[in-house]
This record gives C-alpha cells, sequence and structure tokens, in this order.
DNA sequence: CATGAATGAGATTTCATTCAT
DNA sequence: GATGAATGAAATCTCATTCAT
C-alpha cells in the first residue's frame, strides 16, 4: 500500500518547513554564502538530494524563505491599508514593530543581512522598497496631523531610531533590554505630542 | 637600469593601497565570501599572483582592510582616551560620528556586513565590542552628568539614533539627507539639555 | 473484490507496454544518457518506483526496448532463413525496408543512435552485426545470381542507398518523401536488370 | 620573469587543441551525455579545474568543437559560391566529399551523432540545414543541366547514395572499401550522363 | 499493484592558492 | 616585481535506485 496523499502531504510539508528553518538560521548566522547546501543537510539530519527535492536551488531556497517572512510581514505592517493612524495608534505601531522582531529576530536578521548587499537578491530589493513605502507614507500622515513643522525630517528621526534599535537588538537578542527601549520610545513620543 | 629601493617602495605601496580599496568596495557591495580573488584582480587590473605577493591570502587581505579600518576608528573615537565629555564635546561628536562615516561610507557598510556574521571574524567581534565599549563608557558619564534620570536608557536611545541614522546612510549614501539628520539630531540635544 | 488474475495480467503488460513506448520515443529524441528516469515515468503518468516494479533498470529497460526490437527485425528480414532471393523477392525487399522503418521509425531512430556509440551496449554491436551479415549474405548471393561482374561493390552500392535513404527518413519522417524514393530506387534495379 | 605573452599564447593554443581532440574523440565515441569533465581531463592529463580555465562549460567546449568544425565544412563545401557545378566538378566533388570525412572521420562521427538528436543543440540544427541547403542548391542545378527529367528525385537519390556510404564509413573506418565506393559511384554517374 | 520520500554516488562547476618563468 | 597556467578541494546539483507504507 502507498502512503496515502495526506501522509506524503504532511511529510513534505514538515521537511520543508524543516529545511527551512534550519537553512534560515544559516544564513542569518552564517551569511548566505558560506553556509553549503552540505552544512544544511546534515543540521537538519537529511541528505543533499532530499533538499533538491524540495527545492531548485539554493538560490530558490533563500527566495523561498524570503517570501514567508514578507508574506508575514505584509500581515503586520499594512493590516487595514487606510494608511491612516492616530496617536494610540502609533504607539501601539511602536510596540508592535518591536513584537514582531522579537517573534522571529532570525528573520529580521537575514533581512538586515541581505538587504546591504547590492548583487544578492532583487526581490528583496522590491519588496524592501514597497515596505518602506508602505510605513514611511503612513508615518508621513501622521507627523502632519500631529502639527510637526517637518514631517520629513520627524520621519526620518523616528525610522533612525526605531531602525537603530532593531539593529541593536538583533544583533544581541538576549542582552538587548528591548521592553525598556521600547517603552522609552512610547514615553519620549508621548512627551513629545503633549506640549 | 633597474629601480632603485625608493621606487620600489613607492610601487609596493600603490599597489598594496589599489587591492585593499578594490577588495573593500567589492566586499562591501557583494559579500567577502562572494567576491573572488580573480575578481578583484581584475577589477584592480592586476594579475592574481601579485596580489599574492602582498597578501598572504585572502583572509588575510580582509584582516588588513579590517585593521586600517580599526585604526581609523580609534584616531577618531577615543583621541584623549580621557572619557570625559563636555555638552559642546557632545555636539562635535555626533559632527564628527557623521563625517567619519561620510569620509568613507564604504568602509563602514563593510564593517556592518561582517560585525552581524558570527562566523566571519573574530578580530572584528573584539574590536567591535571594545568600540562599544570606548564609546559607551564615554556617553555614559556623559549622561550621568547631564543629570539624567536614567543614563543607560538614554544612551541606547541615543545610540539607537545614531545607528538607525548611520545604517540608513550608508545603505543609500546618495539620497539620505545626512546634513538634516545631523542638524536635526543636535537641535533635539540642545533643547532636551536646554531644560 | 480483489482484481482476478486476467485483469492482473493485463494491467501489467499494459504497463509495461506504455513505459517501454515512453522510453522508446526519449530514448531516441534525446538520448539515452540524457533521459531520466524521472521524466519517463512523469511522461508515462506513472510512478518510478513502478517502473522499478517492471524493469529492473534503466539499463535493463533499454535492454527490452532493444530486445523487442531485434525480434521484430529478425521476423522481418529473414522469414525463411534460406537465403535465396528471386528479382521480385529484391524488389519486394526494398518495399519491405522502408514499410518496416515507416511502421516504427523511432525504433529505428534509436538503433541508429545507439549503434554509433562504442561502449553503450555489446548487445546492440552483435545483433546489428549478425544483422548485416544476415541482409549482407542474401544479398550478396542475389547480386551473384544477377550476374553483376562485382557482387561485392554491387551490395555495398545497394546498401549505402538503402541506408542513406532511411537515415535520411527517420531524421525528418514527415518531410521525405519516402514513396517516391522507394519508387526511385525500385525502378533503378528494373532499368539495371533488363539491360 | 614572467612567461612572455607569446609563451602563454602558445601554451593556451596547445592545451585548447589538447583538449577539443581528447573531448572530441571521446564524444564522438562514448557520447556527449556519457563523456564525464573528468574523463576528457584525465585522458588529457590536465586537471578538471584547467578545462574550466579555457572553456565555460562542458557544453560550451562541445559548441567549440561544432564551430571549428562547421568552419572547415565551409571551407570545403562552397569554395566559391558560386553554385555551378559541371559534369568534372561533379565528380571531383564526389571524391572531394569522402576526401573530407577520411581527412577527419571522428568529426563527422560527431556529427552524425548530434545532428540525430532533437534536444542537443540548435547550433548543429542551424549549420546542418545551411549546409544541406548549399549543397542541395549546387546539386540541384547540376542535376537540371544534365537533363535529368527529377532533378529533385535525382538529388535524393545522390544524397542517399552519399550518405549511406559515409555513414557506413564512419561506423567502420578501417574496413569499409571507401576507395572502391569512391569509384564505383563516379563509374555510375559516368555511364548514366554518357547516355 | 503503486507511490514518492529519501539516499548517495557522481557529475558539473568554482575558486583560493601555487609556481614556473 | 609580475604573470597567468595549473591544481585540487569543495561547492552546487543530478539521478539511478531503494524502501516504507
Amino acid at each position: 500500500m502507498p502512503r496515502t496523499l495526506e501522509q506524503n502531504k504532511s511529510i513534505r510539508e514538515e521537511k520543508i518547513e524543516l529545511i527551512k528553518e534550519t537553512a534560515l538560521n544559516l544564513f542569518a548566522d552564517e551569511g548566505y554564502h558560506n553556509t553549503s547546501v552540505q552544512k544544511i543537510a546534515k543540521q537538519a539530519g537529511i541528505s543533499k538530494g532530499l533538499l533538491y527535492n524540495y527545492f531548485e536551488s539554493k538560490e530558490q531556497l533563500l527566495e523561498s524563505i524570503v517570501n514567508d517572512f514578507i508574506t508575514d510581514m505584509y500581515v503586520h505592517f499594512d493590516p487595514n491599508h487606510d494608511g491612516v493612524l492616530s496617536e494610540d495608534e502609533f504607539y501601539y505601531f511602536i510596540e508592535k514593530s518591536f513584537d514582531i522582531i522579537a517573534e522571529n529576530p532570525v528573520h529580521w536578521k537575514l533581512y538586515n543581512s541581505l538587504v546591504m548587499q547590492k548583487t544578492v537578491l532583487e526581490i528583496i530589493q522590491d519588496i524592501s522598497i514597497k515596505l518602506s513605502k508602505s510605513v514611511f507614507g503612513v508615518m508621513f500622515n501622521f507627523f502632519k496631523s500631529e502639527r510637526c513643522t517637518d514631517p520629513e525630517g520627524e520621519m526620518l528621526f523616528f525610522s533612525s531610531l526605531l531602525k537603530g534599535a532593531i539593529i541593536q537588538y538583533i544583533a544581541a537578542p538576549d542582552s538587548f533590554p528591548m521592553e525598556m527601549m521600547k517603552n522609552k520610545i512610547i514615553d519620549f513620543y508621548k512627551n513629545k505630542f503633549k506640549i
């Protein structure tokens, strides 16, 4: 008797997930080009061949990981696409930003390492730009609505602050006092807007 | 007639500089592991063999680049090692931080890509930690002297802000409004300390 | 209820035929070494595993195809093994030669591609030589009986003509004017023997 | 002192020639897909790596061999491109055809094995068609000028004869009585045109 | 009878490094 | 000082074959 379709499907899905998870961690820690397919297979406890049953190439494996990641991001970052942010939603956005990173710092570490390289992947570049635009647009409107004299500058300030904190967090998730930083930033803006 | 010793020496130094410069740019843009010695040699207009006359290995070439870079950093970041910062010196420090990055964004791009990777180089890790400590120490003392209630949090806030701005700048040096950002940060702290 | 033995047998035979037919076409068009078992299975709409239920190996599959083919050839080429050809039988032989090819040009294309290769299969070499000898023997006797001054040369001439026409036909079965060529050759010999 | 440019050039050319020659023989005897780069390198007494210094890929090596071969063919087959053949030139053409094959039967064996496969190379297909057209055009005009009632059929007859003889020759260059066959064909046409 | 997940040997290709000149 | 031909180890990828179900 052959395995049922369900059995096969679940085997496949588990293995694919296992491979992606293993590869993601290695890519993030050791770099994409410094991670051999051999190493991924060994760490995942499978053969090289099996990896190629599920992914056409090492590059396509990366793409697949990145795609998952992008899907996740959109869900979180632009839930209703209305582009309007109240002050409370703004604080919530800050909270959420850190929470999302904290949920999967490895993803973001990989994202960060890829986004810096000119040649690696166009996919990343595209999504990166889209994402930035999406978030930036919302932010811009928000700062304007808060009667900031220089909304663009305010946005750069805010995005620097957030990005810097995130970078430091993903570099050392265990030692960075994320909660504290989150509150510090929120307090900072509460103070600012109170005036 | 043969070249004089001086001529040889200057040829050596020029070539070494050329190789480092070329390698630095490639490493930063395409990644260390994705840059072949062949590519470096070709782009520098020399032979692979000559590169190995000056550098023991590809790894040692990277180390050499990183060493230069570290030397530069120390000169800039810890001029007198006294660890005491006046308010004016603090503003000057912000200015200087951006200026140093602007002087050689490629260096910093490389630094950023290396520092994220677990395995690449221990040297980098060491220096990275030392550097952080050095800067953090000075900053911590400064914020304490400015009577901040939470100097550590203040420091994290400040370093996030700076790091975020720098990351965004080195990702796109041509489009990031560096001057504006610099002034924005300085103004922010001037306002803060005035109160 | 379970399948009857008859049903199973007929399923077996159909599947075996399907696999052979599919493999034959792929081997002929893309080459034996360039055709993967995967590709055969996919094109036949079955699993790799099933293919291995019926054939021990890829090589044995090829052998099996070639064996069928050889059986066919013998039936056609040496019906009574008497080695004597009348003039009418000679014309009939020409007709038959083309007809046999036309019945299964793919078989002959495969045969042609295999027979050229030193290493592929000894089986083929053997049968190829036997076949040649068989046909050549009959031909030789025929040309002698027709009082040709140089029966061996005549035979080479004839076999070249036939082989060349066949090669051109199997290379492009759709555009080669087979009927015309057949008649041309027959007419040629009718004219020749009339004199 | 580095090698002079001449020295390097000659080393390069010799090695390229050696690799092509070795590969050609293996491709022709064992088939393109059945010949590993390893095998070529070993037989040529060099490393795999060196082969890739000179050829981008195994496929490009094949293309390169085929290109040389095509160049040779054009030189021989269409010397003045005028497309007019006298009767003497026709006999000379037959002679020349066999001579060219005899000069490098391995080339033609390879050509023959490639031309039969649908997928292998478009290059071959193109040149094959061009060559056929070129030769066929000249032949067609010739048979017309010789007042044949069916020049196209005559051409097919002639090309079958020639192709068949060539195929048999390249399959077994040592045992095929090429001179005899050549004369037989020439005599055949002399007789035919005399009438 | 039938499936396709899984393997591992081997194929193609890359690349840091050496070395003769 | 300078070249690039040459190597070999390791990387990516393919594929015939096995096997649990």
